[in-house]
DNA sequence: CGGTATCCCATGCGATACTG
DNA sequence: CAGTATCGCATGGGATACCG
């Protein structure tokens, strides 16, 4: 509660010029796991995919983000978009050698979290009674 | 806290119930997968580490974020959280053996990133040239 | 079919001040 | 030393409607 009568002076200084933060790799690893990313690159490492497809494997995706997220994919050389200049037009998306490469280490840790769930949410629940017991 | 802990849809509810955005899985991603939560694990991996080491290992991050991420991953059972009763109090935090399978696969995608940004770059720079002379 | 455009909200995170 | 409290922005992402 505030003590002090001071007010918050709204202008944070955008942190920007630590060099840190502008940091590439930061800024990679920000994307790759971002909520989308992830799922998305998983789910063309079995094989290509085009839109529709990819958007009805991710459910809860909108194609917004779906195709803001392809965009920077292919952008950063991970995935290859191709045309089928028929008609209707037909576009498939598939992992480069580097996105394959990416897709592995996803792979990794997509499927630790989901072998250990079931222990994180015991834990979890453990951790809450305690809490609870102390607090009474 | 509280972070992100139970369902609490106040979102634009996603079309309504769709399970799968409550599923455990997919929110332990999003935090496993969060700008700090996985920089913390790593940190945590060769040894534990005080507070303030932590924090010091850790360029840019706030003391309220650290304490909230450390607080998740010791709710989860990643992280041990150790109080040495002394004067002024030391608390130290170090993996569980559950925490320390997740800094194996952490690692993985973090020197994935690591390793090839160079080559990301590289795709992006010549990305973004063919859209330069296509927009010309 | 394969997207864009628009609008808007929830959440995460940063900065600063204060506490046991 | 090891945090908590408070405030506020920036950003990612959702819903919906529209375009080539």
């Amino acid at each position: 509660m505030r003590v002090g009568s001071e007010v918050d002076n709204g202008a944070q200084a955008p942190t920007s010029d630590k060099s840190h933060n502008d940091c590439p790799g930061r800024v990679l690893y920000r994307h790759v796991a971002g909520r989308w990313a992830g799922p998305i690159v998983l789910e063309l490492w079995p094989e290509p995919l085009r839109f529709h497809r990819l958007r009805d494997a991710l459910p809860g995706i909108s194609e917004k983000v779906l195709a803001q997220n392809l965009r920077e994919l292919v952008r950063d050389g991970l995935v290859t978009r191709t045309v089928e200049p028929t008609r209707p037009p037909q576009v498939t998306y598939s992992l480069t050698q580097l996105g394959n490469d990416l897709a592995s280490q996803i792979h990794g840790l997509l499927t630790w979290v989901g072998n250990h769930t079931p222990e994180v949410l015991a834990a979890r629940r453990r951790h809450d009674e305690q809490q609870q017991q102390q607090a009474s």
